[in-house]
Parts: C-alpha cells; structure tokens; sequence
DNA sequence: ATCCATTGAATGAATCGTCGTTCAGTAATT
DNA sequence: AATTACTGAACGACGATTCATTCAATGGAT
C-alpha cells in the first residue's frame, strides 16, 4: 500500500508538473514562459521542479519524449484495429493525426509550434521519438510499395517528411485560428486525397 | 552627391544589420542570440541597432518583411518567364523553392526554423508577407482547377498550405543535415512528382 | 584656403530588470 | 526521532536597452 501510494504520489507530482509546462508551452512558448509560471500551473512550488527534472531544457526535452510515446503507442494501436489495405492503413494514419491533434489542443500547438526550434537549438538532443513518429509512416508507405499500391519511384524517408510536412502546417493553421473541431474531418478528408492519389501507382 | 552617398551609407549599415542578423539568428535561432553578437557579426556598435530598430523583436519583424519580399519578387519574376500550362508553372513554383534555399542557407535556415516562433509569439504581428507567399501557389492552384488541369474537389487555400508544408519540412530536413546542393534537385522532383500528381484532374 | 562651430551618427560601458537555479528551513511520513 | 519531500525567498548571472561621450563631416566666416 505505501508503495503504491509513494509511487502514484510521485508520479502525480512528476505528471502535474509535465501537465503544467505542456499548458505553459503552448500558451507562450517556451522561451517565454518562467519556470515559476510552470510551477503555478502545476499547482507546486518552483524548487520541486529540480527534484524531477535537471534544469528547463530537460523538462522540455521530458516532456516531447513522454508525449511523443504516448501519441505512438496510440497510433500503433489504432493501426492494428484496421482492416483493409494500405490505403486504408495510411488514411487512418492521417485521420488519427488530425484527431489527436483535435482531442489535445495544447499537445497539438506546443508540437507544432516547438518541435523545430528545439530540435535544433536544445544542445546534442536529436529527437529519437519523433523519428519513430515518422518511421511509422515510412514503413507504411514501404508496404503499400511492395503490395503494388503505392508508386515505387518515390523515396519513402523523404514522402514520409512530405506528408508529415503537409499534415503539420495544415493542422499548425488549424491551431493556430481558434477554429472550431467541427470541419476538421474536413480538412482531414481533403489533405490524404490530395497525397493519398499523390501516392497511387498508376496502370 | 551628397545625398547619394548619405542614403547609400545609411542603406550599407541597415542593411549589414539585418544580414547579421541572419546570419546569427540562423547560426543559434532568435532568442539564444545575444544582441551583441548581431552587432559584431554586423560589424557595429550594440547601440548602432537601435538607431535602426526600436528593438530586438522589430528586427526580426523587418527581417522576415525584408527577406520575404525578396523572395516573392524572385519568384514572381521566374513565373513570368514560364511558358507552358499550369502544371508547369507550379512546377517551376516548387523548384524555385528549393532552389532558393540551397543559394540562401542561413535564409532557408532562418524560415523554416523561426516562421513559426515569431507567427505566434510576436505579438500583434500577423506575417502579411507571408501569406502574400503563400497567396502566389493559391492563385496558381486556382487557375489550374479553372482551366481543367487540376481536381477541383480540394480548397485552393488549404492545398497551397499543404503543399508549403511539405515542401518545407523536407527543406527544413535538408538544411539541417549538411548535405551537398547537388542531389537536392532529386529531392524537388520527388516530392513536386508527388504533389502535382495528387493535384491533378483524373478523367 | 584655413579655421572654427555645429551637427548627429556611432559607440560601448553602465544600468536595471528579469529569471533560472539553489538551499536553508519546514512539513509530512514512517 | 529520523528520513524524505517539499517550499519559496534569496542569489547571481545574464543580456536588452540606454545615454553620455566621441568624432568625422559639413558649411559659414574670415
């Protein structure tokens, strides 16, 4: 019992403060936002954010690992409930990019909003989690090329950026426009016609 | 005489201001650049900027409006040159994206890291520039489904973010991995191939 | 032509507010 | 009582901005 309770403690207080900074990030980015600020919204005192994290950068850097694992333990799943082909697979691929995104506003903005920056200037981190991303997709696209169903002219690591890129500024719009989840199934709909006909093998 | 000299120095001196200023922020990004190092790279006095700017944020403001005209000047200028139909033109559209890039890394660097940034956490400044970008492929999309060439099911407005999207993350990939201009013609042909093929008209 | 007065662009050291981080003290738990 | 978790005020470094000062260029006066 107390083992359960230490730890679930830990774990809250340790999640709290992810939770805090992932509002805080995508409010006003993390350059702009104060460590106390963080701390406020996570409902603890700024010291007790040394005890679960080294410094600011590694509670960025914690905070895309953590989510960025929990996004791809989502998406695999759903992948492995899809009946059909690959384009099936892709499509729902996209639809669950977009989905997530409506379902966690905050996660949406501060991904696409601070992935760049900080995959560049937070010093020797490279972002192993948003490669599997990205790898997901890559292999999807390999299969659909085996099976014939996707044009095999086309390098998959570098059409697997492209979509990605497509998805990410048209969902960062998105975000960005308080607009509403209403049409986003739309836009949804839209962006993998557009890349899904981009991918088909021709006769 | 004197007038033209005046004007021209005047002129040198902003103008080594905001190509410093690129330099740098493309080197570290905005907000781990020190205004000092601008001044250095720029060869001025740290005082010197702000008899051009009224502070850091406005540089980067006149930098982005700056560089961003160019481009779109560059660009609408080659689109005249274009004869063929509109599947040509957005093609040449595409590859002078990316041609524009590999001439202009720190450029590249600077865009596809900080438009992002600075779109949302610069206050009040909606990046008119920008969508004037943007707005060149949204007219050429829209006159390609206007004269049969492309679907006309898709919104030119979301497709021409779409397509910016992909061809700036693949961008974004290329120019932070140091890799040789030379083969990136390549890239631009893929990812042209895959997204004027998902544009067009099918019978 | 020479000298002096005036200008204002440019400088860069000093200022001052702003955080990230620490740590001595307090509370909670066992 | 001892150990551990937490707190938040204080510290110190940092860096954007300011402003008193310099000095090269100009032009009017002799």
């Amino acid at each position: 019992m107390e083992t359960k309770e230490e730890k679930k403690a830990q774990g809250d207080k340790r999640e709290k403060i992810l939770q805090g900074a992932l509002e805080a990030f995508a409010k006003k980015g993390f350059y702009n936002t104060k460590v106390s600020e963080i701390a406020d919204e996570a409902g603890v005192a700024d010291g007790t954010i040394y005890l679960y994290f080294k410094n600011k950068d590694d509670l960025l850097i914690s905070l895309f690992e953590d989510r960025m694992e929990w996004i791809i333990d989502r998406i695999e799943a759903e992948l492995e409930q899809v009946e059909g082909g690959t384009i099936e697979k892709v499509r729902r691929y996209m639809e669950l990019h977009f989905q997530l995104a409506v379902e966690n506003p905050a996660l949406a903005e501060f991904i696409t909003v601070e992935l760049r920056q900080s995959a560049k200037f937070i010093k020797e981190y490279d972002n192993p989690k948003f490669g599997d991303y990205l790898g997901i997709l890559k292999r999807l696209i390999e299969e659909g090329q085996q099976d014939g169903t996707f044009r095999e002219d086309l390098d998959s690591r570098l059409v697997s950026r492209a979509v990605f890129g497509a998805l990410d500024e048209v969902l960062l719009q998105l975000t960005l426009s308080a607009e509403k989840p209403s049409d986003v199934s739309l836009e949804a709909t839209q962006v993998s016609a557009l890349l899904i006909d981009g991918l088909r093998a021709r006769e």
